[in-house]
This record gives structure tokens, C-alpha cells and sequence, in this order.
DNA sequence: AGGCTTAAGATACCGTAGTACCTTAAACTA
DNA sequence: TAGTTTAAGGTACTACGGTATCTTAAGCCT
């Protein structure tokens, strides 16, 4: 029996899924795109098609789940009160699924994306980063801000966290909670009223 | 006239010396091992009989320069400007020697670097976090700290740096005292009286 | 239905990081 | 000085990211 040729989204779909279940068991750098094209029952080329790299696609397949967690831009009122809010859903997100163990996957996995690679994202498409401005976005609209802030300071929770992610404490709401009381409010609250 | 085989550490600084060269010229992805091999007048076995990897080689080699800044650790009797002078000397630094486009080029040849063995090397062995950990050493002796800072708020300063450098905006001594003023002081205010 | 265009499939290839393995010079020991 | 150990030199190899090129199926247009 031949398998019918898939195309577009659908294939686009099958390859990220078939990443994500690699990825599952398999660390970055042992990762091959043969690997995955062939457990997507395709090859390279395709791969190369719709993507630049192993980083892009990998992040690519991440990305997806990244969006199952769909996680809410929380709104209490107060960016405080909504970074640890963000951070405790991101724990509790971690925790779900089969990410049971996401901290050490994740250091393990990412490890091998290189840094011009993640820092060039970390503009443009860094999702954490994207909630962080949001919750400052509806700060403004409070009327709650009192100065913009400097574009490099909405980096500060990815930058804390990716490296909490490298360093070998475990990762809990407690030691998130202590960043955003210790490092990220006292830095954020100059620009609030 | 057939070249002496060189041994120890008189082979592994030409070897630095060699990558240096080489660095100055090529960006890290496109700097292969066999040509550093080759301009040290050796092979690719030696190489790795002393370094586990290209980053590792190409660290060593660039940490040998960042010897030579001979960043004096400041100490002025108090954290803030310590910080401030800190930064000082290393846009001074940077702007000496050959290193006018220093930071493009730290973005090109670095960016291959992963980020596992960027954040790994992170806790480790970072010049600029080493000096942080003494300006603080001395702010304790001097009777100046209210309360120990966890081990990850002295990462701080070289993840804001390495942000910086990645971004497209011009490093100056005025972006550093902004750091230090609204993202530094703020955080460390607290563990100081 | 027939022809055309697009993209998937397949295979072969290149360059480089990293390894295996053997030979040989340098340094040490007696 | 002879014998031994250590590490450098040299060559060949593997594996994987990424590319080139050709064939062929799917979808579209008339």
C-alpha cells in the first residue's frame, strides 16, 4: 500500500508533530533531520523547504505546544500581582503533561541551539516577552505607568529564566516568585506609578 | 629544515595564538578546526586533546585578550560606581587595540556558539561575573551587605551585557550607566545598606 | 480529459566537527 | 647511553547539517 503524497499544512502538521515526538525522547544535538524526516516518513529537502535549520524547526514544533498552554495574559490590576501569576502558570503548565521533567529536557535540548540563533528570536518572537508587554500594554491603559521603559528591560524575565533553566536548582513558583520580588519589581517599579 | 615538535604549554599558546589570528579575520562559523590545525602548524587530535570543542578553544583564545584588558577590579568604597567604573573600562577596552568593531564582531564570531555551552561556562567561569563577585567581596569587608544575594543576581550584569551586544543599538558608556542605574542598582539596592 | 505548474520524493553529494589508530619525537629514568 | 613513557604528528574515517538535482505525484486550469 502507497502512501498517499501529502501536501502544504497538512504535511507542514505531520512534521512538527513527528519533531515534537522525538523530541520527546531524543536530545537536541542527537536529533538528526534525517531523524525526523523519515519518522515523518519524508525527507531533508522537505524540511529544508519550509524551514532554515534544526533550531527553526525545533523551536517550530516547541512553539505549537507553547500555544496548547495557552497561557493567559493575566490581569489583576497590577503588573506585579500579574508576573507572578504569569510565572506560577507557566510552573503549573511545566508540571502538566508530559513535561514532568520539561526544566532538564529543556536545558538538554535547547543546548544546542546557538546563541546568535536564540538571541536573534529573543526580539522578535520570544513569547515570554510578548506576555510581559502585554501586561505592561494594560498597565498603560490603567494609567498605571509612569515612564516607558527602555525595550531591552521587557527581556529581563526570559533572560532570568532561561538561565535559572541552565543552572541546577530546581525550578519552582517559590524561586520564580523571589525573582519577580527580587530582580524584576524593583527594577520595574521605577517606571510605575 | 624541519620545524622542533613543540610540547606543553609552549604548543598550546601558539595554538591560542594561532586561533586568535585567525578569529580576527573569520567569523566563528565559518573557522574550521583544520584551519586552526594547520595555522598552528599542528592537527586537529591536538586540539582536542586539550579543548573539548571549537567553543571551547575559541573561549580560551579570546580569554586570553580579555587577560590583557587588565580590567582592574574597581574599588571605590561603594558598589554603584564600582559598577559604573567597571563599564567604563570595558567600553575603554573594547574602543583600544583592534577591537573598534568589537562588537559585531563578538555578535558574528560568537553567535555560533551554543547556547548549553554559552550558559554552561555561565556559573563557571565568566570574567565579568567573577569581578561582580568581587566588588561585592569587598562591599562585604567594608560592612556594607544587609543580606547574602543568591548566587544567580551576580549573572546579571553579563546578561544584560550579552543582550546588549546582540541587539542593533551602539554600546556606550552612557548605555552602561542606564544598566547600572535602572536595571543594576535597583536589584542590588536591596542587599545593601 | 489533457496539459501545465508546483512541490514532494529520492538519491547522491559536500564540508566540517569530532574520533580512531598508528607512527615518531621528546623528555624522563636508570 | 639505552630503555621507557608520554604526547605530538599524520592519516583516514564517521556522522550529520545542509545543498543540488532529478523524477514524479497532486492540484489546477481550460
Amino acid at each position: 500500500m502507497v502512501q498517499k503524497r501529502r501536501r502544504g499544512q497538512q504535511l507542514e502538521n505531520d512534521i512538527l508533530a513527528a519533531t515534537l515526538e522525538l523530541i520527546a525522547t531524543t536530545k537536541y544535538e542527537d536529533l538528526t533531520m534525517d531523524m525526523i524526516a523519515k519518522n515523518a516518513s519524508t525527507n531533508k529537502n522537505v524540511l529544508y523547504r519550509r524551514w532554515n535549520s534544526k533550531a527553526d524547526i525545533v523551536l517550530a514544533a516547541l512553539r505549537t505546544q507553547i500555544g496548547k498552554f495557552n497561557l493567559e495574559i493575566p490581569d489583576t490590576g497590577s503588573v506585579k500581582k500579574d508576573l507572578i501569576k504569569l510565572f506560577d502558570e507557566i510552573v503549573n503548565a511545566m508540571s502538566q503533561m508530559n513535561y514532568q521533567n520539561m526544566i532538564g529536557l529543556a536545558k538538554e535540548r535547547l543546548g544546542g541551539i546557538t546563541l546568535g540563533e536564540y538571541f536573534d528570536k529573543l526580539n522578535r518572537d520570544n513569547y515570554l516577552t510578548q506576555i510581559v508587554k502585554k501586561i505592561f500594554d494594560q498597565a498603560r491603559v490603567r494609567g498605571d505607568l509612569k515612564a516607558e521603559m527602555p525595550q531591552q528591560f521587557y527581556n529581563i524575565p526570559i533572560l532570568l529564566t532561561l538561565d535559572a533553566l541552565f543552572d541546577d536548582e530546581p525550578i519552582t513558583k517559590q524561586r520564580f516568585h523571589n525573582l519577580v520580588n527580587m530582580a524584576l519589581m524593583p527594577v520595574y517599579d521605577r517606571f510605575l506609578k
